[in-house]
DNA sequence: CCGGAAGAACGAAGGTCTTCGTACTGTGCC
DNA sequence: GGCACAGTACGAAGACCTTCGTTCTTCCGG
């Protein structure tokens, strides 16, 4: 788990697929993607051997088709790529970054609460 | 303003010293950037004039050193920069992507009080 | 008027990302 | 054995990002 790591943009197509579904094929995430209109299987392959190079996800061979799995959880990977954006767009401040995020998505009262209750318990230390 | 432009990183760089500082020649944002340790004065001088034919600054031609402006407020650009990362990385989970800021950054009690106004205000409708 | 300095424009080079055609390999079946 | 098929590996092509050397233009001081 490299924090530094930044996913490309199809990098994180196929991790979505593999946090959602667990260890898979190569076939089983371009089912995923969509299937072969929105990507040919090659291209799915080639990408995921450059993320296996990269350390992006990990390689089981020891079937005939290979079965591949995120090499870092979805939250770490989600809390480098805030961080990141924190750092590159907003000098630092994860506090404007969460007001810009409230602002460009409409949340439910749902949600509010449940951010609201985050916090709670982060002020509780 | 398009919103759906996405500044790549050298670009953004060059978009906060001019949010920073207002209109400015090639020369004064480079000085911004660091100088000419940082980068090459023609390097910069390219990036901007890319970031104009995108339309991410606006050029004022009538002096003898152009002066440059971004195009886009900072507040909107940021909303759009951190509304694709929600659509990215985040199933569109604005929530999520606010819960994993604030766990990777520690934030003050201030910025947390802050964030809660924000709250209050976006539940007020 | 002329030489130099400052700035703009251009083009190329090197890197990365994404896509895919093609070739190679192993497996099961007749 | 030998054929078809599913899968992997390889290499190249095109797009974009970043950097910078070079050239062209304009302005100013002497």
């Amino acid at each position: 788990m490299s924090p530094a790591a930044r996913p490309t943009d199809a990098e994180l197509g196929i991790l979505q697929v593999l946090w959602a579904s667990g260890p898979c094929t190569v076939r089983e995430v371009q089912d995923g993607l969509g299937g072969e209109s929105v990507s040919g299987y090659t291209t799915v392959l080639k990408l995921m051997q450059i993320m296996h190079d990269k350390g992006l996800v990990e390689r089981d061979e020891s079937a005939r088709a290979h079965v591949y799995s995120a090499a870092g959880s979805r939250d770490d990977t989600q809390r480098g790529l805030v961080g990141d954006l924190v750092d590159r767009a907003f000098s630092g401040s994860a506090e404007t970054l969460v007001m810009r995020a409230l602002e460009s998505r409409r949340s439910s009262p749902e949600e509010l609460e449940r951010i609201r209750k985050l916090l709670d318990q982060l002020e509780s230390d």
